[in-house]
DNA sequence: AATGAATGAGATTTCATTCAT
DNA sequence: CATGAATGAAATCTCATTCAT
């Protein structure tokens, strides 16, 4: 993952450093333009290599994303768990994984939305959220985050909504908001950062004791009717 | 393939016949593979016409997307302003356009994926998320969501957080679960739709009175250390 | 050849109405733009018909062109037959044809470039330059201007050069300043014409008595080398 | 298909071989059937090439004809200037010039043809006929035969006349007669070329002391009445 | 008779992949 | 190993022609 190497000389371990190259230009271009808006002349002349040098490193276009995406995804994660221990409370932990979310998403934009363009893609159907954390050679364990999710429950902390609603209220905000910081749309900044933050949590955190409303309302327009 | 074809007269039904085909095999391919993964020929194959037939209704492929996005854009936003009163209380006006966002992808899978794709796409770069509600030829009044945050700010009843936060707290976990939903991984029933519906509320709103715990720990990894 | 008809209602002949509508469209647009430069919707637009319509007077785009071309260039024999007189002097005689050509050419530009698109094309290298004044149903003879060349060359009074030669001195110069008046590049009045028409007379004429200078020169690159 | 090949190593000969080859059939074929009438596919197909190699060396198919019109029509002026005199005799100068472009057709037909293709073109409306020689990087100086001709006026050795029908009395005949000997339609013999370049002598050249008849004769048709 | 919507063959152009150097 | 010229399959788009109305 080290993408600014400051070598000068094209000498020593430069054999693992084209390939180095050519995933950090695809995922700086897929990122922007996508799957099939990037050609491979493209990656090659963006790496500063030849575009049969390509097929040296990956069999073809779809395993140079495929693998490329495994090993940015297993980094995420990665990422992910540095600090993370599974003995603080529940929403330490769960702050902590969202936050590195965040975190990543700033510090690596493209790595960031190369994962998003993967999973919106024909790729990313069969593949699919919840494979997010999971399948870098490490032990087959639960994904972090609905380890939190299914203890909190258990703790009667968080509420009692399906896995995926949980991700969804967890992860979407997160989704969300880094997509418009990289779009230049909002400078997301600490406090903003920690706002958004205890909102997710507020999102999925069991309330206790409080008179809540009900959501149903006469005026919501009847699910039935399709204009 | 209902394409609202309440015309009496075959002549006119058929005119648009075709566009509507047209139209709506564009939208379910372009959902599913995307803008370059979806070939004209592939589209005239599912509309079953001929893909010169294509070019008498759109200028190019371009512009197919473009019209068809302009086209769906409005409808979705007439969905949702269908019913909204903006005199009621600023949970209703939330709730309302919120449960709205999910109705439509719910029931319109292709149409919101095709948004979802436009939006992720280099066209959308552009425009952006928070014009999703607006430019269909109404008056240039702000976007529903914006002004319910503003009314909401104004009377301490939502959190101060910049509008581009809001929005992805509101917006963020339904597009997410809506996604999964269409992917087959969750089936939304009203509960799960209600309880999510209430728990995004829960994040943007302001709450009153509790004595809420700070989300910086000594635990979190540092913003400034890159993984 | 009536091509500004004034008449208002689509009434009484207008069977034939179209046809020569048609023919104008497509000889104006081909003149410009060539034979596939020039669509069969871009003539039909021309001619304020449907595409489909062309095809009730013309077997297909080939043969509109074929038969337009048939019919313009024997209308354009006709014009230089008007006056002409066999009995007149051979300088007379050359100067009618050739300042008809020029006349032709000045009054209907369409047609002219027109037909000489049609001798640039492949359609012309069969038929030739010579065949130019001929082929009208009328009787086979021979074309008039080589008449007069055979004539002048019988009285000496014209120069011993092969027909083609003298053809090519006497239409070439015309059809080149045609052109450049066309394009706009000259304005050709009535004095220009004139002499540039005594010109061409210089040109094929036989001169009497004079010591005429050798045209052959030691600096004149040989005919061998290609550079 | 002997491109020049003068070069010692294979390596440097094929790099430039493949655009020769290209540069070669896109003459031969634009030539007989103009720019819209040759398929890139068939040009391909002549050269020996895949569609493809052909956008390696031309933008697309606008600039192939460009590219090459440029260059064919620099070595064209570069053959009329070779040998060319500026302190030689008016008449010397002429037929030098006149007599190159002879060759020049006979010797390198398609690229003759193509030129002429070319200025029939739209392409050629802008750039006309007396930019013919020029504009190949050299001093932008005035074209030689332009100098030609006004000097010989300043002389008083020919006519008084404008330029373009100066330059279409020389060329003119030229070109058709070039024409006609491509198709086959004569065999260009020395004797007919110099007899030809000297009755274009005659044509542009101010006669002395001829009491020479006016042009204007009372049966020619009166430039008014349109056939 | 007239129309123009529809079509698909064919034109231009792109690009993943190979292979000679 | 590395390259990038070459390729042809496939994509976008045009247009001559047909045919239902």
């Amino acid at each position: 993952m080290n993408i600014h190497s400051t070598k000068k000389s094209p000498t020593q371990a430069d054999l693992g450093s084209k390939r180095e190259l050519i995933i950090h230009a695809t995922i700086k271009l897929i990122s922007e333009y996508g799957f099939h808006g990037t050609p491979i002349s493209m990656i090659a002349q963006e790496a500063g290599v030849g575009a049969g040098t390509i097929y040296r490193y990956f069999k073809d276009k779809d395993s140079l994303v495929l693998d490329i995406f495994k090993q940015v995804n297993c980094a995420f994660k990665e990422t992910l768990l540095h600090g993370y221990d599974a003995n603080q409370p529940i929403r330490d932990r769960f702050l902590h994984l969202c936050r590195g979310i965040f975190q990543y998403g700033i510090q690596n934009p493209y790595e960031f939305k190369f994962i998003e363009q993967f999973y919106n893609s024909p790729y990313g159907t069969t593949l699919r959220r919840e494979k997010l954390f999971c399948n870098c050679g490490d032990t087959g364990q639960d994904l972090p985050l609905e380890q939190v999710f299914a203890a909190g429950q258990a703790q009667q902390v968080i509420k009692e909504l399906p896995q995926a609603a949980l991700i969804a209220l967890a992860i979407g905000p997160i989704v969300f908001l880094v997509k418009d910081s990289i779009a230049g749309l909002i400078q997301l900044d600490k406090t903003t950062i920690n706002n958004t933050l205890a909102a997710c949590w507020d999102a999925i955190q069991q309330e206790t004791g409080t008179n809540r409303q009900p959501v149903i309302t006469p005026s919501s327009p009847s699910i039935e009717e399709k204009p």
